[in-house]
DNA sequence: AAATAACCCGACAAAACGTCGAAAAAAATT
DNA sequence: AATTTTTTTCGACGTTTTGTCGGGTTATTT
């Protein structure tokens, strides 16, 4: 649980102090950070600890089963049952399998985005932000590995993902590499005149690549370094590509 | 319907003349494309025509259905009714929803890397024909849409397909780009010292993210224009990597 | 044209999904 | 601390979807 309760001081700085440090103190990168750290979480209507407590076990007991089953193989009885509790207080927390399987991966991946921010306190180039969070993406992956099956596997690619609320952190991903492209194409790491939206789906169709082979074939064995070598490697060549 | 039934012809080539030209008469290359333009097709057991028609009609509709409702939503008696045929009926065909899916876009995949060995034909460096093929594999999802919408958002990244005998035209679709780029690299196209496994994720993870934002939200517009874009741009990058 | 094989469907069984009202547990009120 | 009220849980039950089976129909073979 890295950062914990951050939420509202970075926001309110809005009207504050308007540094004119082009380097250090950047304004709108800071809010990105905020926005893609604070999504609010669905459904937070429960009252009693023993809720929260049941909530969780759901989740867990949900990302045990959809990781080993496939959502679609997966069956609420067994997940209820992983939970130790009943089918119908399952019904009770999602109203469907799906909106169960779509809600599920969101805490992680604000998780994620909390852990590259507070990693990338005191990274200064453009290239040394991006670098550090294709790789800490794959790593993360790695280290939660049944929800990148399911993240990455199930849910990002589906036709489902633009109906849901989690469509937002999955646009908050791409837009994050948007941003640190366009930040170094200003500070002269990157040739200018690409589209960066292009740029952006070329480094991360890359890596993503080399995580879904991971994770579907633990192949190449090492994510970690495979991963960082693709990062780095598409990196220099757009860092190098002629305009 | 292209090429049609060469299926046998190029096979029995295998003891007859061996040229030595190295550019022309690519051996392995003519090999590998015979290969995949021939995975035996499941269960091909129905005598009557009328099977065919059913089994066309049942292939149609589930096309249709599950593109429009995405897999886990669809209902067999949708298909069913789709295809003028009774539930049971289809079951005669497909044992299961998951089979059925999983074998549907094989025909496709073989119809596309038949259009492809049918266009590359006259090509002679690999560069030209890596950049035929990542052009084309963009431009059949584009006009098969349908099919590309279960093809590559639920198909493709799918954990299940892993089991399914799809897996062997998948792995066909990474194989070729593979062996292009070592073809390219014997060739002195490409510079030497890369692991060609890394070379072909970054190419078809950059060209396949496109295509997979194209068929989500239809952006960017014009997909043979971006694809093409996106695929002549990596190949040069990879071309002018320094070794 | 009779026999055999292939094909199709309606009726039925099984499994999974989802709902509801009442019981149990916790919290609030008196 | 007994009560009322609110929150949570669960078993029983209805609905939807999946999957099976035997017999009837159509095509092919002899």
């Amino acid at each position: 649980m890295p950062l914990s309760t951050r939420g509202i001081d970075a926001q309110d700085c809005n009207d504050a102090a308007p540094e004119d440090r082009a380097e250090a103190g950047d304004h709108a990168w800071d809010t990105l950070l905020e926005l893609v750290t604070s999504r609010p979480k669905r459904a937070p209507d429960r009252k009693q600890n023993r809720s929260k407590r049941t909530e969780q076990q759901i989740l867990n007991a949900a990302l045990r089963v959809f990781a080993r089953d496939g959502i679609s193989r997966s069956r609420i009885a067994d997940i209820a049952a992983e939970a130790g509790i009943s089918t119908s207080t399952l019904y009770e927390y999602y109203k469907s399998k799906e909106d169960l399987a779509y809600d599920l991966p969101n805490s992680h991946l604000v998780s994620f985005f909390q852990e590259y921010r507070a990693a990338v306190v005191g990274k200064t180039s453009a290239r040394e932000k991006l670098l550090l969070y294709l790789s800490m993406s794959a790593d993360f992956a790695r280290e939660h590995a049944d929800w990148g099956r399911l993240f990455y596997l199930e849910i990002w690619p589906s036709v489902l993902v633009s109906e849901t609320e989690l469509r937002h952190s999955v646009d908050d991903f791409a837009r994050i590499a948007r941003y640190l492209i366009d930040e170094g194409v200003r500070q002269g790491e990157f040739p200018a005149g690409r589209n960066s939206y292009e740029t952006a789906s070329l480094l991360l169709g890359a890596v993503n690549q080399v995580i879904i082979t991971w994770l579907l074939y633990r192949r190449p064995r090492n994510l970690t370094k495979a991963s960082a070598e693709m990062a780095d490697r598409v990196i220099t060549m757009i860092a190098n590509e002629r305009p």
